[in-house]
Parts: structure tokens; C-alpha cells; sequence
DNA sequence: TATTGTTATACTCTATAACTATA
DNA sequence: TATAGTTATAGAGTATAACAATA
């Protein structure tokens, strides 16, 4: 056989025993990841940064980072990448700075009203696409995606903040 | 109340309704797909690109894309920059291009004897790797969240090689 | 004429470092 | 001294268009 060939198998032989590649985990998390981008795009359009800026903007309205650097490391944006994305959705008039009594150096991203009537209208539509996108999945697998999914995110050392327990607050308001 | 202010629950009421952000799906993938290259990057460390050096590799090495196009667009890749990435996997000397003898406008990519060898050793730690970073999933928690992510790759239109048929040809060569 | 692969170019995103203001 | 935010710069990654070879 020559120098290069072909593997047929997925799984290639390691000391005679086979080896799973088990690298489809993460072609899989990035296939899904283009795919969500790809559906929810045409949903927030009107934000500027596309997902990202919607995504920053829920979190925004979630409220539960105080600051910027805060909001920043929870979506996973470098703070130099953050200044300039808030203030795009400031120039937008989607949300304001304020600094922060307690600590003068942060400031606190709020969001104005327009800005959570774009998030409240656009996010119906995030959903339709994210069920779209997962389509081919019935209702228990969706809700099991998602459990999984934030149970694993959990424990990849970011913060999280669990969404099962903001759902109990909002059943108990 | 001012015009600006900050919302206190994940779910915005809509008339008089309240509405899931639904956006946590979105935020848990780029969470855990950030988490899973930070966990194999020590392991793929010897593969130009990262991770996508040896993602590409690993497609290479189960045979199944034809072509640098197919491989491209299987690992979604642009094929412009799939061109730079095959010459810098072919200048370590882990691939071969071959033109296609049914099409001579293809280049079969073929993994070389050292590419092979390079990631069975790698495969094991990216193995290792993700388990560590599914580490608050159990066994059974960890194979349902492989299934249902695959399941759902399997609904966005890409093309996708089911891992289990994979894993069945395996049982029976 | 359409497709595969290549190259060159430009654009976007990201990372790094330096600076300010506050602590 | 250390941290939050800003700004400027450079780098990596990505997209677009033009081209050659082949179908």
C-alpha cells in the first residue's frame, strides 16, 4: 500500500483495538451554532450586531449583570469588543449607561423603552426559528436539548444563571 | 417611572402575557462550543488551525467528502480558506491531494501515514477532553445530549454522516 | 456555460496594549 | 496597586471577485 491512503472507517484501529474519533460533538455544537445564526438572523435584523446584539440586548434585559465587563463575560465578548457594540446600541437609542453609585468606575447598561419593545417583538420570532431549527427534534427531545445543554454550559466554569429558576420567579411573581 | 429602566425577569410580558426570551439556547451553544475548544486546544495542539486543522483531518480520515469542496461545505468552511488550510495540513505533511480520476477538476484530500498516526494520538485526548468538560453530565446524560445534537444537525440542511451507521460498520467489517 | 480549485483583495471580528478615571 | 471602561493598533478569520482548468 502506498505512503498516503484512505480510511473507510470512523473509527481508526488503535493497538488493535478501535478507537471512536469522538470529534462529532463539536462539529455537531458548530453545525447547530451556524444553523441557530443562520434562522434567527433574518429575526434581528433590526439589531445591529445581529445575534449578538439581540443576544446582548436579552441579557440586558434579563438584568442580572451589573456591569459591562459583567455582560461582557457572561456572552463571551472581549470588553474592548463591548464598548464599541454598546455604543452602537446606544446610538440606536435601545439602551443607556449609567455609572453605577456603588462602584463609579462600572456602568450599568439599561435598557430604554424602545429597545425592550424591539427585544419583545423580535423575540417571538426568535422562537419560531429556533423551532424551526429544530424541527426534526419532537417536543420532550427540545426540552431535553435545552436541559442538557445548560446543564452542560453550567459546568464549563462560565457564569450561568439558571433559566429554570428565573421561570419559577416569574411563576411566582 | 423614567424612560430607561431595567427589567427584573427573564420573560417580558407581552400583552399582558408572559413571553420566554427563548434565548438561552442560542447563549448555551456558544457557551459550550467556546468551552470545547478551550478544552481540546492543549490536545490538538500540533494541528495547524486549532481545532479546525483537526476536525478537518478527522473528516479526512473517515473518507466520506469526495472533494475539498465537499469537505468544505461538510465542515462549514468557506472553500477559498479551505485552500490555505489543505496547504498548510500538506506542508506538515499530513495530507495528500490527488486529483480525482472521475472528475479531474476534484482534489481528493488523503491523509498520510504520519497525519493518521498524529490524530489517533490526538483523539483520545480531544476524548478525554470532552469528557472533562461534560463533566456535570452522567454517562447517560452525556450519550442523549450526543444523540439529540446530532439528531438536530441532522435538521438544518448540511449533510451529515450518522455517527451510529458509522459505529455499525465498525461492528461488522 | 457551470464547477472546482486557486489567488488577490477587502472586510469583519478579535486580541493586545496603552490610557483615564475610579477604587 | 488594581479594576472598569475607552481607544488605537495589529492580527486572525472571513467573504468577494477574478482567474485557470476541467466538465
Amino acid at each position: 500500500m502506498d505512503e498516503a491512503r484512505r480510511s473507510t472507517t470512523l473509527a481508526p484501529v488503535i493497538d488493535g483495538e478501535s478507537v471512536d474519533l469522538g470529534d462529532d460533538f463539536g462539529w455537531a455544537l458548530g453545525v447547530l451554532l451556524r444553523g441557530y445564526r443562520d434562522h434567527v438572523k433574518d429575526a434581528v435584523g433590526e439589531f445591529p450586531h445581529g445575534t449578538r446584539g439581540y443576544e446582548t440586548m436579552a441579557e440586558v434585559l434579563r438584568g442580572t449583570q451589573p456591569s459591562q465587563l459583567a455582560l461582557a463575560t457572561h456572552l463571551g465578548i472581549d470588553r474592548t469588543v463591548m464598548t464599541y457594540l454598546v455604543d452602537d446600541l446606544e446610538n440606536d437609542g435601545l439602551v443607556e449607561r449609567r455609572p453605577n453609585p456603588a462602584d463609579r468606575r462600572q456602568r450599568q447598561i439599561v435598557a430604554t423603552d424602545r429597545g425592550r419593545e424591539l427585544v419583545e417583538s423580535a423575540c417571538r420570532r426568535v422562537v419560531e426559528a429556533q423551532a424551526e431549527l429544530l424541527g426534526t427534534l419532537d417536543g420532550d427531545e427540545r426540552a431535553a436539548l435545552r436541559r442538557l445543554l445548560n446543564k452542560a454550559a453550567a459546568g464549563t466554569g462560565e457564569d450561568v444563571d439558571d433559566p429554570c429558576a428565573v421561570a419559577d420567579e416569574e411563576a411566582r411573581p
